[in-house]
DNA sequence: ACGGAATATGTAAAGGTTTACACAACATGG
DNA sequence: CCATGTTGTGTAAACCTTTACATATTCCGT
């Protein structure tokens, strides 16, 4: 019993005294197998600690129980949420996940394509544009995929992801709701996709509110922390003040914020500044930043159902899920001060 | 060739007129085969875009190629970064790893167990404390298993961490070396290993330095900022103040700095403080926090260097691998002020 | 009571790999 | 030139499971 090898189908058929298929139906078709039998089976089982060798049913089968969830930098904050998120939907339903990170390299990249060549995982979840899917011979055999905050191709593979115009709506009503009228917009880059529906997101608010947009006060940058102090750097040689940044995400905001105490400036006093993802420090920051939450488990939860649909089904019940974000109201935010209103 | 169905080696044997059982010997034990067939062998390969399927392989061998990691908290920021180590050693040698998180919950852990039974891992690495481990059974039939900052049982089971007395001394001679001689020690839970060490880190500072140890101004808490924020207010209920606070992590720092906050306090033109971890918002403080680096990354890479090792010899090399951690001087430390020196 | 359906179980093949063993070819030393 | 060792390759078994097919049993309606 407490033999070094683990019991296969094999012990449990012998102790049950039925064959090994019996043994196989009781587990997968309980239905297809008389009540007695069963009961036998399970008794075998509980006796010798029998569990399903994982490997063998995966090559009987074809495929195997594991997911593949690559992402291009697993310390990111916003990944780990996502991640149990995922994980939780896969124990659920009986897969496992597994993690791989690019570190966007094409060279590692090219390594978990084998992988997956390698049937070794079921399905695959990806985040945003990470593998170097150039190569179109290698496409042809890509397991059922989900994306996740991105599309990743032009077509086929559906993802997850969330409302960035609905979120920045949000946050551009909020400061216009305390009366801010001269929002600049600190983004990334064009090229990305998160930008350009956040930026309609500010457009279309500043539109219901009948406030023209001003394009001396709508930057461009990288997302990081410096690129949001060097923005207010930049602000500040013009001669159009805003009385409130709107950034297209917590780091660009923590850069801004940081800009803006480095002269002297008060937040929210002087100027308000609201983020978008609510990363951990978001909170930790002083003032605490105002800002919208992704909402990353349900994000990992849905890309995983999603792909388990794709898994049994073959076809994805809808191609793309938007899911909308919280709006985290904290202390970056006030009306703006009457001088420069 | 642009089959939908992965090449087996059969393929490539029958294209490089062969048996498998060269094809494979050509793989794996290239110096065993002649150098023309080997050469017509890799060129089969190469036609057919063959990749071993990993799972017949680990069926045949009884052991798979994949590590379990298992963490109670994914979301841990501590946790990311030792994972990119992990992961970087383990692909290196030709393992992938596999991620589960238990949340504390035992139900999650007899999961993992049960999936280390079915010998879909070859390995485990463990962090603190995690799986229900009670069960004598159960252990007997453990891979070959590393601990991640703590030892996980009485015996056996090797494992990486940081030498936390080491580190605790690095931050207390800061203080000292900056003049301060009434230094409280905000820890944890005493029945923490950790705790423990950072205290004997502690008390040997103070001892070296000729300072007689003063138990008023040490703490217990939970580890959680808002144990911190406590200790602080404990603190000014009673007479003896310190100059500066040495916290057991930077979360209870955190809480510290906090609390001095609300009470109007500069840091650190009033009190000093000190975390440990450097967990990614220490630089995000203002002031920024001055802490004990975990060398999150080598961390990793030393602890699945020592699973692999065990893996392939059986024996660990050692059973305990401490590694330094650095010293980060940031702004939450001056000298003590001349008031309450 | 009989034919046929429904139910329950067993037999055996298949999935892709590694490797013990067998064998062939060839080299070496006497 | 034979005995022996070395080198390279092939054959076939084994790893553990699932499932199509065959077989045996039971049940039902007529």
């Amino acid at each position: 019993m407490s033999n070094s090898t683990p019991a296969t189908i094999e012990d449990v058929a012998r102790i049950a005294n039925v064959s090994i298929a019996t043994v196989s139906r009781a587990i997968h078709m309980p239905e297809k197998v008389a009540n007695s039998t069963r009961l036998k089976v399970n008794q075998a089982i509980a006796i010798t600690g029998y569990t399903t060798n994982a490997m063998a049913r995966s090559l009987r089968l074809g495929r195997s129980n594991m997911i593949l969830v690559v992402a291009p930098d697993i310390g990111d904050p916003n990944f780990s949420n996502i991640l149990i998120g995922l994980e939780n939907e896969a124990r659920s339903h009986g897969y496992g996940i597994l993690i791989g990170h690019t570190q966007n390299d094409a060279q590692r990249g090219l390594e978990y394509l084998k992988f997956l060549n390698s049937n070794q995982a079921a399905g695959l979840i990806l985040f945003t544009g990470i593998l170097p899917f150039g190569h179109q011979t290698m496409t042809a055999r890509l397991p059922p995929s989900v994306g996740v905050f991105e599309p990743v191709f032009n077509g086929g593979i559906p993802y997850v992801g969330v409302d960035d115009i609905a979120g920045a709506r949000k946050a551009v009503d909020l400061l216009i709701a305390e009366g801010h009228r001269k929002i600049a917009f600190i983004g990334d880059s064009r090229t990305r996709l998160a930008y350009n529906r956040r930026r309609m997101g500010y457009d279309a608010g500043l539109d219901a509110a009948h406030i023209g947009a001003d394009l001396r006060i709508v930057f461009e940058g990288d997302g990081t922390i410096e690129s949001g102090r060097l923005a207010v750097e930049q602000l500040f040689m013009r001669d159009t003040l805003p009385t409130a940044f709107m950034c297209v995400n917590d780091q660009t905001a923590i850069g801004v914020m940081i800009g803006l105490k480095a002269r002297g400036y008060d937040i929210p006093g002087d100027f308000s500044v609201t983020g978008f993802d609510d990363v951990p420090q978001a909170v930790f920051m002083s003032p605490s930043l105002t800002t919208i939450r992704q909402p990353r488990t349900a994000i990992g939860k849905h890309a995983m159902s999603l792909l388990i649909e794709l898994l049994s089904d073959g076809q994805p019940a809808e191609t793309e899920i938007l899911l909308l974000p919280d709006l985290v109201v904290r202390n970056s935010v006030s009306a703006p001060s009457r001088a420069r209103r």
